[in-house]
RNA sequence: GGCGAGAUAGCUCAGUUGGCUAGAGCAUACGGUUCAUACCCGUAGUGUCGAGGGUUCGAAUCCCCCUCUCGCUACCA
């Protein structure tokens, strides 16, 4: 009997590379909450997929040298691997170079031109020739482009836009009308105070700068620009068209919750809905931003090889292992952690410990003492009640973290059931009723309740960890129970026969045993990244180039020698060096060049700690007209290298210099 | 700089509208037990509930202020 429907969807993964354990974290958790609302009786529609397009991509692509087609068919065939790898049950994988997506997002975007909230306009604003950049005013410094400083000119690129204004205020009514809209609710104020109290920019909604995108029909030199694109996944895949939509949507949308990542809740609590709006559609019901399970220790990197991927850690642990850490581990609000050596605890402390010698040292009493029957005698005793409570009562308690989205909190209520069985253990002591012959009875009703009680346990586990849930029946001779009928107790067969080679569900990991692996995975990483770099640099040794191999940058206009000679270079030593008060990546150093000594102020402090910076030679523009920045005065500027991922290298003297030295 | 969130046991966190000696899990110590994967059960804890002030019969909870952390955003020569 259906419940209704339930539409949920998790944020289509972009298809730059292979999806770290922190992208897989949100598939696992979507896929949780959609088996649960199945067992709830709910008629699920679960999608997932790949966004293909951009810039990005077409860059990787040319990289690699294949086509941008191959290259995303490539990536979206991992990611599928790995979304099936952890048994996720979503019942619709969509791609964005999907034919039938394309077509209807070229059908949105005329029916969008043509009712006037797409139009035909200019990026007007400040433009730099040199740095082919358009500037609003307020991001002008002294009037001049704040990138080179060179002037810059009124000027016109054409592009669509989208009216975002026009729905703002319907979007607040609607935000301040329906508090469960945007999950956890912090975010709705970061949303309100950051973007729509302060009114809303129209959104640019078309590109001509790069190629590989969904091409405007009407107007061929432009591609349809990624949110357009990609929101409207949530749509396309279920049957929604500009001309009439069918069953299906009808039936599905709208979206009953979308499942994304803290970073992208303004796309959509602010562009989706007011593309929906524009629509005439509904908007979706939820949707829940959730925090990132981020990599403890080393920041993750490749080069380093600590990124951690959820291949590998089924690898070690097992799928259901892995899929109980990360939801288990993840709180709702704040960022996760994840390190091997937490993993590993988790691991054995409540999978090991508490549910697979749970289920093992029952199993193993029911064939040591009645050669596997499991009989109910219905000698009962005070004891019992409270094991049949808490059994009993668990499903409730799930259900309801389980609505408020408390994956963790409703998983925690799961193994409350398995910690209660042990204490039953304890309680009712079999061994001791084995060794007393007038007890056989006693003891019998003893272990079917233990069986009992962990299929009801099993059963709730079903949502979280199926493949697990579906061993332990498997090992009790039964079935997996609705949860309709987790509420009673006393429904598992009497006379019923369990197995009598019981299969160890998780055996205990020393962490001794599993580093050593986890080190051999990190040194395979880190090579096979050298080799991949040493590949795309035309195959010069991977140690030369530690970083991207080669940058293009936009070449500027030419110089003379007299514009040239008007700057002045020195080097300047760091004599002391502190972090700028109320800025977060300024540091303020004192440098010393020839007898005089500078306040200079950079944007390094991501790559530079002040300690580190205290003594350095650097190369300075010693004759910059000063400024203020965040309040402090900053007299000259030190010169650095930037790599494509902002990452910055002081310009340093390679043989010993004094300072003051000109530099030319 | 603007807006917002937070600071509770060694660690990760819970603490609803202010109310009895402030809780859970993990880790630690001790005790019990032996069916089981050296497991499980019990007990013990330690807390200036970030600092200071205020309201109240009563504050972890409400108000003010300070320190620090985090998020979004702006700036970043």
């Amino acid at each position: 009997m259906s419940k209704g429907k339930y539409y949920i969807t998790t944020a289509i993964a972009y298809t730059s590379g292979k999806p770290h354990i922190g992208n897989t974290y949100e598939i696992i958790l979507a896929d949780a909450i959609a088996r649960y609302k199945r067992a709830e009786g709910y008629d699920v529609w679960f999608q997932t997929g790949t966004d293909e397009h951009g810039q990005k991509i077409q860059e990787k692509a040319e990289a690699a040298g294949v086509t941008p087609k191959a290259f995303v068919d490539e990536v979206a065939g991992t990611v599928k691997n790995i979304w099936d790898l952890v048994d996720s049950s979503y019942d619709s994988f969509v791609r964005t170079t999907d034919d039938d997506h394309e077509a209807c997002v070229k059908k949105i975007f005329k029916k969008l031109y043509d009712k006037g909230d797409i139009y035909k306009g200019a990026y007007e604003g400040m433009y730099c020739t040199p740095c082919e950049s358009f500037w609003t005013e307020s991001q002008l410094v002294d009037g001049k482009c704040p990138d080179c400083g060179r002037d810059v000119k009124p000027a016109k690129e054409e592009a669509y836009f989208f009216k975002m204004s026009k729905y703002a205020d319907q979007l607040i009514e609607h935000i301040n009308t329906h508090p469960e809209f945007i999950q956890p609710v912090s975010r709705k104020n970061e949303m309100m105070n950051n973007f729509l109290l302060p009114g809303l920019q129209d959104l640019c909604v078309s590109r001509t700068s790069f190629t590989w995108g969904v091409q405007v029909d009407f107007d061929p030199k432009h591609v349809v620009y990624v949110w357009l694109d990609a929101l409207t996944n949530y749509i396309t895949k279920i049957g929604y068209d500009p001309d009439g939509s069918n069953e299906m949507f009808a039936k599905n949308w709208p979206a009953d919750l979308h499942l994304i990542g803290k970073d992208i809740v303004r796309f959509h609590t602010i562009y989706w809905p007011i593309f929906l709006m524009a629509l005439d559609l509904p908007l979706p019901k939820q949707v829940f931003g959730h925090p990132w399970l981020l990599q403890g220790g080393d920041k993750m990197s490749k080069s380093k090889g600590n990124v951690i991927y959820a291949d590998d850690m089924v690898d070690l642990f097992g799928v259901d292992a892995t899929r109980y850490f990360v939801l288990h581990e993840m709180p709702f609000e704040n960022d996760g952690v994840i390190t091997w050596d937490l993993v590993i605890e988790r691991f054995n402390s409540d999978l090991a410990n508490i549910l697979g010698n749970l289920v093992n040292r029952t199993v193993s009493m029911s064939n040591k003492y009645f050669g596997g029957v499991v009989r109910s005698t219905e000698i009962a005793d005070e004891i019992d009640a409270d094991l049949k409570a808490v059994v009993t009562g668990a499903r409730d308690k799930v259900q309801d973290k389980m609505n408020k989205l408390r994956v963790a909190d409703a998983i925690s209520e799961v193994f409350a059931v398995f910690r209660r069985c042990n204490k039953y253990i304890d309680e009712t002591m079999p061994w001791a009723l084995a060794k007393d012959e007038a007890q056989q009875d006693r003891l019998a009703e003893v272990l079917y309740n233990l069986t009992e009680a962990i299929t009801i346990g099993a059963s709730l586990l079903h949502s979280f960890l199926p493949g697990t849930a579906e061993k332990i029946v498997a090992q009790l001779n039964t079935e997996l129970r609705g949860l309709e009928d987790l509420d009673k107790f006393g429904l598992y067969e009497s006379g019923k026969k369990v197995t009598d080679t019981p299969e160890i569900l998780f055996a205990r990991l020393k962490a001794e045993d599993v580093l050593p692996k986890v080190e051999a995975i990190q040194a395979a990483q880190k090579a096979e990244y050298e080799a991949e770099m040493a590949r795309l640099n035309g195959g010069a040794p991977a140690e030369a180039i530690e970083e991207a191999p080669v940058i293009d940058i936009e070449a500027k206009e030419e110089i003379s020698y007299e514009d040239f000679m008007k700057m002045q270079f020195q080097v300047g030593e760091i004599i002391a060096c502190e972090a700028v008060p109320k800025s977060k990546k300024l540091l303020c150093s004192q440098v010393k060049i020839g007898s005089q000594v500078k306040q200079i102020v950079s944007g390094i402090r991501k790559d530079y700690t002040p300690e580190e910076m205290v003594g350095k030679k650097v190369m300075v523009l010693v004759n910059l007209k000063p400024a203020k920045l965040a309040g402090v005065m900053s007299e000259g500027m030190l010169l650095c290298a930037e790599d494509a991922d902002g990452n910055l290298a002081l310009m340093t003297p390679e043989k010993p210099m004094p300072s003051g030295a000109e530099i030319a």
